[in-house]
Parts: structure tokens; sequence; C-alpha cells
DNA sequence: TATGAATGAGTGTTCATTCAT
DNA sequence: GATGAATGAACACTCATTCAT
């Protein structure tokens, strides 16, 4: 009965797994074999269901940038606060790639690798995130609320500090494993709180001194 | 005669040659084939010159981290102005990866692949470029100058955009192409006059508001 | 009710549609999933109807042989003079030839393969045709109207041109397209002109010559 | 030294080999471990040397020609009787057919595929074998030596009956075998022999008839 | 009877590495 | 020291066949 649920669940279970593999070695790294393994499918069956190592590919990652933008959108619509939607976004942006452990890796590697597998449905869903940030931006700037700033690049600093920070955890235990004596917790905040800090720095960062008004 | 000269030549060459190849195919995605045609040698002098493809890779790795560490820490010797300190920080990043056109690219997949190629070596070096900014922020904190912060989610955002800007150009360009109607400038300068947006936006966030007059 | 000729009807169209891309790519050239395409029908269901690959060559094979083998045994029922049964012989090998398109490279590949998958049936099936000319040829000979000859050369003759002739057809019309200024039109007569060419050469190769008695 | 010489005999050693494997085959039913191990190196080197399945099969089919073509050529150049360059032309066929066993098959094959690998090249070669015969026919009944035939036709016949003769070899011994009572030693002549009785027959069916005295 | 889905066993091709010179 | 040639071990992908429904 449920067929198309069931199958699509199917090819949920092997994108989802395929991402994990992927996010781990890469599109060039990644075995087909491994990625069959890994979603509990027979080899032939991955081709038959999503087609060649390229498509499955560009399942995933259209599949991971597309969950991010969705969450963030909808995220943003009942918030209408300027600062507010700085922190949202943030926020989001953080809790989605602390929890959804391959997403960091997978988009690290593709801007790396210069958007060579990025479909171009996948740069207009980026387009998205970014609009909703920019748009925020402009509209405080508007409203006296915050500084004028390159939006851009208050985009880069949210994006780039917590992509990197999510995907640099294993080298940060690694080497607290090494080097124990200098240990440092602020080294090991969860993704979630690295957004908060995030979010308090560039809001400091954008924000219009109201002191300006003090004579 | 020279004999040493020329080989350590000979030798720098590849790796500079090796670096590019890296930086656009990652490591599973170069051809050792096509590492030795880039560096204008027969493939077996390669090998007998450097070794085998992880040799050759760990040795590039290693002196892209040790050039930014070194330069950051030759740059920052003759300031001691706490501020001054972040800008000039900011700004040799910045530099070093806009003009090291194979650093960013490099860097992000190696944090992608949770530093599985990283040796211990490069990782102290990267510990060095990491305590000087950890150092000053500090210094600054204890100077009230900065506003207590998690010094390394400063330090995530200053890399983490500057890299992501960087290794970014390639799909800027494509999606300007694209969607030559949404053309915004502010995504096209310069990493360098991008790491003074990024130096400013971060001493905004950092720099202790002086008139709170605490009492 | 008339299931068994619906199925039998069915089984023909396969057995057809086979023949055709059987002979366009030989049996290791062609695909399952082609075949079952080209018959209309569910991959699993010819496997059903008619067994595996090789059940369904050996069937396509020996329909085709046993066809031109009953035309021919059936056309020469009737005709008792040497000479008539020559040409008789050679206008239905022609005609079917001509008209069966995909008997000739079939038979072609078969006979190039050692006849690998020549069931035995099949081969008692062309010995019949070979048979039937020899017996003609033997004939004749004894009634003085045809010269002693080799029959299975001048077999080999009649069933080796046409065959050539036939299964040539696209090359010779890609050469009239690649090379039109020496378009010749004898190279494009149809097979069963062909035919009565053969014919007439086969029949002044083999009759005795009437003006030996001249003197 | 011998560079040339020895490593155009390593590639001409493949070609050799791999000639039998494909006659036997077909392009489709060829492994290319079979054709490397017939060739008794390794497959890779197989690709280094010459390249991928196809281009190995071109190689072949276009020395197969090629040969057959110069021995005509060659073989014609000092005849210049009508009547002896027909039956040199057999001849030389015939032989070429008989010796190398692998010839009749592949031409076989690829007629029946419509000469689908069949390089521009090999069709301006089996161009310069029918020119041979076309050109000495054409004289031959200037001189009023031959009557006026179909000169492709006639090529046909000599081609296709030698050609049939020598590939059904396989199947004439199986038959042999499975039905011994039958035996017919006319089925065993060796391929130059039956060159002769075609020869015999060719000539038989074109040449004019003297004593029509044509008043 | 019919079929979408699944799969073990290949199949052509590539690759990092080594060897002989 | 340098290089054309060689190769074992993968690798992405396909195919004939079967299975569950």
């Amino acid at each position: 009965m449920n067929q198309t649920a069931e199958s699509s669940n199917t090819i949920d279970e092997i994108l989802e797994a395929a991402a994990v593999v992927f996010s781990e070695k890469g599109f060039d790294g990644a075995r087909v074999d491994e990625l069959a393994r890994a979603a509990g499918v027979n080899k032939a069956t991955l081709y038959y269901q999503i087609g060649d190592k390229e498509a499955l590919y560009h399942a995933v990652l259209t599949r991971v940038i597309k969950r991010t933008a969705n969450d963030i959108e909808q995220a943003l619509e009942t918030v209408s606060d300027c600062e507010l939607r700085i922190r949202a976004f943030v926020e989001i942006f953080a809790r989605n790639t602390g929890n959804v452990r391959y997403a960091a890796p997978i988009m690290l590697r593709e801007v790396a690798s210069g958007g060579r597998n990025l479909p171009e449905s996948a740069v207009q869903e980026m387009g998205r995130v970014l609009g909703a940030l920019t748009d925020t931006l402009q509209q405080g700037i508007e409203q006296g609320l915050f500084r004028p700033v390159n939006a851009f690049m208050v985009h880069m600093m949210i994006v780039g500090s917590l992509t990197l920070y999510s995907a640099n955890e294993p080298i940060r235990h690694r080497n607290a494993k090494h080097n124990p004596e200098i240990h440092d917790p602020s080294h090991f905040i969860t993704t979630e709180e690295a957004g908060r800090e995030v979010g308090n720095l560039i809001l400091a960062a954008i924000k219009a001194q109201p002191q300006e008004t003090q004579s």
C-alpha cells in the first residue's frame, strides 16, 4: 500500500548512509562498495535505485543543503525583530550543523573543490540562506539598529566559523589527547553553544552604538 | 656542484605544483600521473625524489601550514599594541590565504577529513598560530581593552570566514555568471580587503565599550 | 480460451523481436533488457515464457533455419527440371535472405563462431537445404546437363554470395554516402535481383557445353 | 638498439594473439583478461601499449584487411592476362583466408554487424580489393574474353564462398563426427583447393563462348 | 501470469607503485 | 639520477538471473 512511503524511505536511508560516508571520505575517497554496505543494500541495488556515484552524491548534497535552507527559512518566518532574527539564524544554522554531523565536512569539501559538483539547484538553495541574512541586516541598518556592514562578510563569519568549528571536532579531540596538559574547555563546547558565542560576537560587531547619542 | 641547491629547488617546484593539484582535486582526486605532469617530472622521478603519494601530500601540507605560521609569528614580533596585533594577525592571514591560492582548499579539505593526514608537526604549527591570537586576546582582556570573549571562537571566525571566502571564489564567480542581474560587488572584493572587513568586525565585536562607566 | 494461440503468438512476437536484436548485436552483444524491451514484455516475463538468454537464442536460430529449409523444400517439390530446380533454389534462398532481414547476419555470426550455438537439429535442417541442391546437381550431371562440379562448392557460392550481399547492405550504403562520386548502381540491386544474377552465373558455370558434340 | 623493431614486435604479437581471440569470440564475447592472457602480457600493459578494447579491435581489423589487400595488389602487379589475373585473385584470396585462420570469422562478424566497427580506412582497403577485380573483369569484357557480368556479384561469389567455406570448417568437422555415414570428402578440401574450384567455376561462368561465331 | 526490485559474479578500465635500463 | 614500460590490486559499473508479490 504505502509503496511510495516505503520506497522513498529506502532511498532516504541510502542517502542518509551515503552522506556519512561522503562526509568522512569525500567523493573521490568514498568507495561505491562502502556506500552500498553502509546503506545495507547491494551495490547493484544502489545503481538501480539512484544511479551512479555522481548521481548519489548530487542527491546527498542537494538534500543536505535543502534541509538547512528549509529550517532557516521556517525559523525566520515568525520572527520580525532584527536582532532576534540574527540570533535565530545563527542558532538554527549552528543546531543544524551540530546535529547533522555530516553537513559541515560535505560543505567544506564542496567549497574546496570550487563547487565542482554543486548543482545549480543547490546554489539557489544556498542563495536563499544568504538572502535571509542579507535582508535582515539591510532592514536592521535601515532601522538604525545595525551599523552599515558588509553583509556577505558577516555571512562568511557565521557560516565559516560554525562549519569550521563543527568539522574541527576530530582534530580538537586528537589534539587534546596528545597534549592533555594544555586542555582548554572552551575548545569543547557544543556547536550549539558555539552558535550562541558567535551570535553574541556578531551582534556586538554589528549593533549600532547607542551611546552615540550620549553627548 | 650546487647539486643540493638544485635538487632542493626541484623539490620545491614539485611541491608547489603538487599543492595546486591537491588543492583542486584533493588527495584522493589527484592522480600521481597528473602530479608528475604538473611538476614537469617523470612519475618515477617523483617517487625517487620524494616518495609515494602520501609522502608528497604530507610535504605539501606541512609546507603550507608552516609558511602561514611563520608569516604570522614574524609579523607579530614587532607589534605590541593589542588592537594592532589583532589587525596584523587578520591581515597576514588574509594576505596569505589570498595570495597562496591553494592554501584555503587544502586546509578546508584537511579539516573536512578530520585531519586524517595532518601530521603531528603540522598540528603543532597550527597551535602556534592559534596561540598567537589567544595570547593577544588574553592580554587585551587583562588590559581592559577587550571584552572577555571565547578566544577559540574568535579564531574560528577569523580563520573560517577568510578561508571560506577565499575558497568560495569559483562558486561566487559561477553564480555571478549565471545570475548577472543580482550581481553584488561586495561579493568580489579581494581576500585582503575581506581581511580588513573581518578585522573591523572582529574588533568591533571584542572591544570593550569605554563609555560603560562601570561603577 | 485461445490461451494457447495467444501465448504462442506472444512467443512468436518475442522470437521475432529477439531475432532482430540478435542479428544486430550478436549473442554476446545483445542485452536481455534490450531483448525484453524490443519484444515489449517484462524481462521476468521473458524468462517465464522462454527461459534464459541461450534458450531464447536457440529458439530464434532454429526458427530462422527451419523457415528457410521449409521454403526451399516446398518450392522444389513441384519442380523436376534440373535447371529450373537450381533457379528455384537460388531464387527462394535469395528471397528469404532478402525479406527476412535478420537471417543473414545471424547465420554469418553463427558460422563465424564455429557453430558454437548451433543445435544439432539446426544442423540437420541445414543438411536438408544442402541435400536438395546436391541431389539436383548430381541428377543434372547424370543427365549430361551439368558438368561434373563440386556440389558443396557450388552451394558455398550460392549461399555465401547471397548471404554476404544481403548482410553487406549497411556497409554498401555507408560507403555510397561517403564516396558518392563512385556510386555504382550494380551495388544496390535487391537481394532478389542479386539472386537472379547469381542463378545465371551459377548455371553458366555448371552447364555442360552443348558444342562439345559439334565437330 | 632495435627498440623500434622490438616494441613493434611486442605490439604485433599482441595483435596476432588478439586476432585469434576476437575471431573465436567476437568483440563482445572476447574478454580483455583473455586477450591479455593470450598475448602473454598483463592487462594493464595492453592498455598502456594499445588502448582500450575497441582500439585493440580496430587495430586487429585494419591489420587483417590491409594484409589481404596488400597481398592481392602485389600478386596482380605482374600479371596482365585477364584470365590469369582472375585466377591469381582467387588463389591469393583463398590462400590468405586459408592460412590466416582468424581472417574469415572476423570479416564475417564485421559484415554481420553492419560494419559497426569498420574504420573508414579499412573500407578503403576493401575497396582496393574490389577495384582490382572489377578492373580486370571490365578489361576482359572489353577484350571480348568475358561475358558482360555484374562484377560486384562475381566479387560476392568469390569472397562469400571462400570466406564461408573457411569459417565453416568447425561445423563441417562436427557434422562429420556426428554423421560419419554420410562423410563426403569434397567437404574437406583445403581452402586453397577450394579456391581452385571456385576459380574454375567463376571462369566457366564468365568466359565468353568462343564458338559463338558472332557474324 | 506478470513485474518491480534485488543481487552475485563478473567486466572494462584505472591507478599507485615498481622495475630494468 | 632519470625514465619508458610493466603490473597487482582495486574500482565504478553492468548483466543475466531470481525473487517476492
